[in-house]
DNA sequence: TAATATAGCATCTTGGCAGTCCTGTTTCAA
DNA sequence: TTGAAACAGGACTGCCAAGATGCTATATTA
């Protein structure tokens, strides 16, 4: 548990597969063929990062997709957010309106020391860019996001 | 969306709870009231905490629970774990053989990297101790966990 | 004009979380 | 000895979000 949805898992490919096309315009087909996703999976997360603004659509025949964010500028972080919504460790950390309100104790004795977790963890996430998922053969990618309180 | 469980929201505030309590006898009952979080779930939850040995349990009248295992050895990890099971950032870093196996290219270009996220997340959250959680007060807790490349 | 490819919904299914309940066992205290 | 308190270990159900699919519209190329 604590576990990123297949949707995101489909995001990370696609990004990845995205920045290593450049600025080549590549279509939600090629993608789905070179990695075995479902092409209808993937339209739907590349539509949503379309909206965001994470990548450019061309539409029409040999269109498709290019990053809109330089990999290195493209946070895993972010790419959670766009696709599945922002990150909230617990669900006192999350404003939204809809979101049932904590209910436990006054003063919830956890509150800050979760919120400090939490924003760690987001801390953690925003330091992972898609160029250190995209290119690990890059000398100690994957090693380069350093979170320190 | 990279949440806890609301059991770990129970088992983190009755495990600070116990915490708090030292080496006191505390039933279910009371944290439930003293917290306002549901009986029965917060039942459960220390039922599953007991198998897993994170706490002793007292049995009968004037029963209840005392922590098995000192706060600043109690990470967070290792709670979620307990209630939730092993923390898995994405479905191809669970060995359990009904993970369905990750069907995407071979050899994923994703794979190493995302490891190296995933372990560095564990990382992450088994520098996090009940201690931090529970004692908030201390001087600076909450920032003690480094996690460094 | 036909084929290709994205845009935007709408819909359906399913798995797991959240919550409830029941029965059994152990211990204390009257 | 008996009743109450409290934990043990399940089974069971409802519900929601994730997961997946489909349809129609629009844009572009050849």
């Amino acid at each position: 548990m604590l576990t990123l949805t297949r949707k995101t898992e489909y995001a990370m490919i696609a990004v990845c597969h995205l920045a290593h096309a450049g600025h080549k315009v590549v279509s939600a087909r090629d993608i789905a063929d070179a990695h075995g996703v479902p092409l209808p999976l993937l339209m739907n997360v590349l539509k949503r990062l379309n909206r965001t603004g994470h990548v450019h659509s061309v539409r029409g025949a040999k269109g498709g997709y290019v990053l809109a964010v330089p990999p290195d500028q493209f946070t895993l972080d972010g790419l959670i957010e766009a696709v599945e919504g922002p990150v909230h460790l617990v669900r006192c950390t999350n404003p939204a309106k809809n979101a049932r309100r904590c209910t436990l104790t006054r003063p919830c004795p956890l509150r800050a020391s979760v919120r400090k977790v939490h924003d760690r963890l987001r801390d953690f996430l925003g330091a992972v860019t898609i160029a250190d998922l995209a290119f690990d053969d890059r000398p100690d990618a994957g090693e380069t996001p350093k979170v320190i309180a």
